[in-house]
DNA sequence: TTGAAAGCGCTAACAT
DNA sequence: ATGTTAGCGCTTTCAA
């Protein structure tokens, strides 16, 4: 491959003046530079970042490291802050890793090796402790989750996310306000430390508010958020051991879906058999018949928020903060009042 | 940062010898291998990537660059490649780039500074010359696309793909064999240069071969395959410009389905006031409600075949070779037999 | 089994 | 305006 010394040998000119015209450096004579470039563009030149991050002691680059490639309410909050944050300026690098590997141990070690000056973490756990985020020391914003299930100081560390507990309570009051008191839950999981765990206590704290006993057999574990096969045999199970229910809170927009379907071939019409109310307020779900009833996270703001903080945290070095949004609560066909 | 200079003195070593213990080399004392190993979590070293590929001539890196975020057909194959690769002892690396830029640029970009020995190509071009191609100097493999409208030689590729064409042209005949002529077609572009083209071609030469005239105004250009905002409302100008198509063939999974709630909203029902096929056959479809008939793409053979052929280029310097696909039909409940 | 040293491609002083 | 050179962190000969 041609390198830096190429060129220079092409165009006759010392290494640190191809270095000067490729970094828009000024002092360069519009001669030499054009020789250059042109050399660029014959040799095929193509700079090695590898070698440049090494030399260099700083960038403008932000990262946004998403874990998990599949989630839908994802894309769109990717959209939001990529634009934000190359408005502000900054150059935005997106990289994706499997569920299965620490975000903190590979932002650290991109921090390093691209000379990171910002850190958005997309995806992560609820419980990082004051050890595992000193590996990170770039300025970082958790997006979409929060500390809860961790013991970080409140100063030590920033994030933008809703609160997923009281959204889970709020959707679930919903239904009991409709005249429900046999609701089912649709969760991942409810003891994971995590998302699930959360709006599991939500649906918990709402039916405790309004005296309604808990009933384990109504509480229907998929143990993924994405293969809608799984859930759809979850709830089919479900629906075949509690014929009883009036009601299914589904934490995430996709099983409220692959549940609707499964009420659906059980001859369960929705919302006149069952009402279901689910949170993320995917695009997706305003297209669904019967459109989705959920409570949506107001990506736009949270993303904008997002790319805000983090930029403060790196222009300013304003003090941490735990931003939390507030669900809309959107109107779909997939809710009614329960007959009397 | 504690780099490798710190961990020999850290433990009155030669820098050599803490690379040795880094890289697994045999050749060192069990004592001094602890003791480096020791210093590693002590300092909480981690390792530059940009100095070890600067150095490196090599790697076991096969790279799987993704063109546009959020492609739901992706997800899956992404999952299927990644297990395979890494399954066959290689290490995949993931990127996402951006709809504007060259996927060709960046690959060539990422080979250099990654030492890449492969790269997988998900979502480019149809139509790349072969001067651009050179860019590349590893082996590398086009994964659900061809080079339809470029003009590679056929040695000089691999690819893995459907035949859009052919696969647009089963779907609409499976609407003509059940007697529907007025047949609307809902594209992201007609005259792309991409899959929307071919399979707006597919779309025509059904048509013709079944002596139906070809009717403009029958083609809904939507701009985009993934706003289904967008998809909805091109779908009622449609409905609202022309009431006399009995059937819709949508390019894409996603546009069926803001198209069947488009055609809901208008008080047409699906399948009974008009037909919808499409082609993609995302997980998704089988869970709305009607489920979607659409031409499914074997995505587990798709995405072995990727892996295999990328591996067979580079351990046997194989033959480029295009692979083609045959879609499936998976009926659902969104067509019927038109009435006489 | 270990150490010394060259050099990967590049940037950024420092000279001129 | 341009050239010379040190060195980023690491791997890999080559010597010992």
């Amino acid at each position: 491959m041609t390198n830096i010394k190429d060129l220079a040998q092409h165009c006759g000119v010392a290494i640190s003046t191809v270095s000067r015209v490729l970094n828009d450096h000024p002092d360069v004579s519009e001669e030499t530079r054009e020789k250059v470039l042109r050399a660029v563009r014959e040799l095929h030149y193509i700079p090695n970042t590898s070698a440049r991050n090494l030399v260099r002691t700083t960038s403008d680059t932000i990262a946004l490291l998403v874990k998990g490639v599949n989630n839908p309410f994802f894309a769109k909050l990717i959209k939001v802050i990529e634009r934000e944050i190359t408005k502000q300026g900054y150059t935005l690098e997106l990289h994706h890793m499997d569920t299965s590997v620490d975000e903190l141990h590979v932002g650290a070690q991109l921090a390093n090796d691209r000379k990171l000056i910002g850190i958005l973490f997309l995806g992560g756990r609820f419980n990082y402790s004051p050890e595992e985020l000193a590996l990170i020391n770039v300025p970082s914003v958790f997006c979409t989750y929060t500390n809860t299930f961790g013991n970080l100081n409140d100063s030590d560390y920033s994030s933008v996310a809703i609160d997923d507990k009281q959204a889970a309570r709020f959707a679930v009051e919903t239904l009991v306000n409709l005249g429900h008191r046999r609701i089912a839950i649709l969760t991942d999981n409810d003891d994971d430390n995590s998302i699930s765990e959360l709006r599991f206590q939500g649906y918990k704290d709402a039916l405790n508010a309004h005296g309604i006993a808990f009933d384990p057999s109504l509480v229907a574990c998929t143990g993924t958020f994405s293969d809608m096969g799984a859930i759809y045999r979850t709830t089919s199970d479900l629906i075949e051991r509690d014929n009883s229910f009036t009601a299914i809170f589904a934490i995430a927009d996709l099983m409220a879906i692959a549940a609707i379907k499964a009420l659906s071939d059980h001859g369960k019409r929705v919302p006149d058999d069952c009402s279901v109310v689910a949170i993320d307020g995917l695009e997706l779900s305003e297209y669904t018949l019967p459109t989705l009833t959920t409570l949506v996270q107001p990506v736009e703001e949270m993303g904008l928020t997002c790319a805000k903080t983090i930029i403060d945290l790196i222009e300013s070095h304003g003090e941490n903060k735990q931003y939390t949004f507030e669900t809309v609560l959107r109107p779909g066909g997939s809710i009614r009042r329960l007959d009397k």
